[in-house]
DNA sequence: TATATCATGTAATCGGTTACATGATTAA
DNA sequence: TTAATCATGTAACCGATTACATGATATA
C-alpha cells in the first residue's frame, strides 16, 4: 500500500492554477484568501511546498522571471501531465467531510462553562459569519473567469468574455451561502436559549 | 509564546469523561463514535495519546483494574484540577470553524471533471448524508444523561433520573440536523444543475 | 514614521490518520 | 468458521500551523 502522491490541498493549488493560468505562489496565495479561503485556507508555506512537490513530479512547470530589488518570480503553469492527474483525481470518490468546530464542542459541554461566557462566543460567531455571509452575497456577482491572467492588484473580474464566470463557482457559493445561513440561525436559537432558557421549537 | 498544553481534542476527551463519569479509554472511544463522531471524530490511539498526557498533567487519574485473560482496564477519572482546566477552556474564545470538504473542492473544480463522475460523487454523498440525518433524529430521543454509568452493551439512555436527556446535547443535535438537512438540499440542486444543465433558483 | 505590498523560502511542532501488534471470548 | 467484541498500546508519516528570515518600494 503505497501513501498517495498527493492530497486535495495538492489539487486545490493545481486546479486553481489549471483553471486561472500560469502564476507565481505569491499569486495562488491572494487567489486562496480571496476564493477558496471558506472551503480550503492555506498558508504560503504549503502553497510553495505544494508547487515543489508537483514541480518534482512534473505536474507544473516553473518559468523564473528576473528581479533586481526583489525575489526573483517563478511562475508556475500546469503541463499535461498535471492535467492528466486533475482529471484523474476527479475520477476518484473524494473522503467525506468532518466538521470540527470548536464552539460547537463548546456548546456540548455547556454544563461546564458559565452562561455568559457561552453567550459571548456565540455572539462574536454571529458578527463573524454574519461578514462572511455578506462576503459570499457580494461574491457572487464577481466570479472568477477562466483563464483571464491577473492583473496587478485585481484578484478576478467578470468584465471579461461574456461575463458569465464559471458555473461551478456559483455552485459552490450558493453553497457556502446556505451554510452560513442555516449556521447563523441555529447560533441565534442557540443563544435565546442560553440567554431566556426559551426552548427552541421541535424540528 | 509557549504552546498551548492542551487542544480542541484533549477537551473533548476530558469534558466526555467529566459528562459520563469514569470509564476506560476503549469506553472512551465508543462514546465518540457515537455521540461526537460527527462533530470531532477520532481514533483509539488519539485517545489513548490525550489520556496518557492529561495524566502527566494531572487532569485525570488512572485506577487499574485488574483482568485475567485481557489487558487490565485502566479506568480514567477527571480530578479537580481536569475540572478547573475545563472550566477554564470555556472561558477561552474558540477558533473559528474550518469546512474542509473535498467533494467541494472537486465540484469547485468541476471544469476538469466529466459530469457522470461528479454526478456519481454527488449521489453518494446523498446517500451518506440521508443516513446521518436518520441517525442524528434517532438520537435526539436518546439523549445521554450525565452522570449515568454504562451498561456493558449500552452506550447511553434516557431510561434514568427524570428522562430529560442534557439540554446542550440537544442543542448540537439539532445543528446536525440543520446542517445534514441544508447540505443535502444543496446536493439535490447540484445533481439537477449537473445532470440536467437547469439552472439553480437565485437566491 | 510605520504599515502594507511584493516575493521568496526554511524550521519546528503537533494533530490526525493508518498500519502494526497481541489474544481470548462470544455470537452469527 | 468467521467475524465482532473487549482492551491495550506503538510506530511512522504527513498535513497544517506558527514562527523565523530577508529586504526594497509605496502608501498612509
Amino acid at each position: 500500500m503505497d501513501r498517495p502522491e498527493a492530497y486535495p490541498i495538492t489539487y486545490a493549488v493545481l486546479g486553481l492554477l489549471a483553471f486561472m493560468g500560469p502564476m507565481t505562489g505569491y499569486d495562488l496565495k491572494r487567489f486562496f484568501d480571496h476564493m477558496l479561503s471558506p472551503m480550503w485556507n492555506t498558508t504560503h508555506s504549503q502553497i510553495y511546498k505544494e508547487l515543489r512537490r508537483m514541480n518534482e513530479l512534473g505536474w507544473v512547470s516553473m518559468e523564473r522571471e528576473e528581479q533586481e530589488t526583489r525575489p526573483d518570480r517563478k511562475i508556475y503553469a500546469v503541463t499535461a501531465e498535471g492535467q492528466a492527474a486533475l482529471g484523474s483525481w476527479q475520477n476518484q470518490p473524494p473522503t467525506i467531510l468532518q466538521i470540527r468546530d470548536e464552539l460547537l464542542l463548546k456548546i456540548m459541554f455547556g454544563t461546564f462553562a458559565t452562561p455568559e461566557a457561552l453567550a459571548s462566543h456565540i455572539r462574536a460567531a454571529i458578527a463573524y459569519h454574519e461578514q462572511r455571509l455578506l462576503e459570499y452575497r457580494q461574491n457572487l456577482h464577481y466570479m472568477p473567469t477562466r483563464g483571464i491572467p491577473l492583473k496587478r492588484g485585481a484578484y478576478y473580474s467578470n468584465e471579461a468574455l461574456g461575463n458569465e464566470g464559471d458555473a461551478y463557482f456559483g455552485l459552490v457559493g450558493r453553497f457556502a451561502i446556505a451554510f452560513e445561513k442555516t449556521y447563523i440561525e441555529w447560533l441565534y436559537e442557540t443563544l435565546a436559549f442560553i440567554e431566556n432558557g426559551q426552548a427552541p421549537p421541535s424540528s
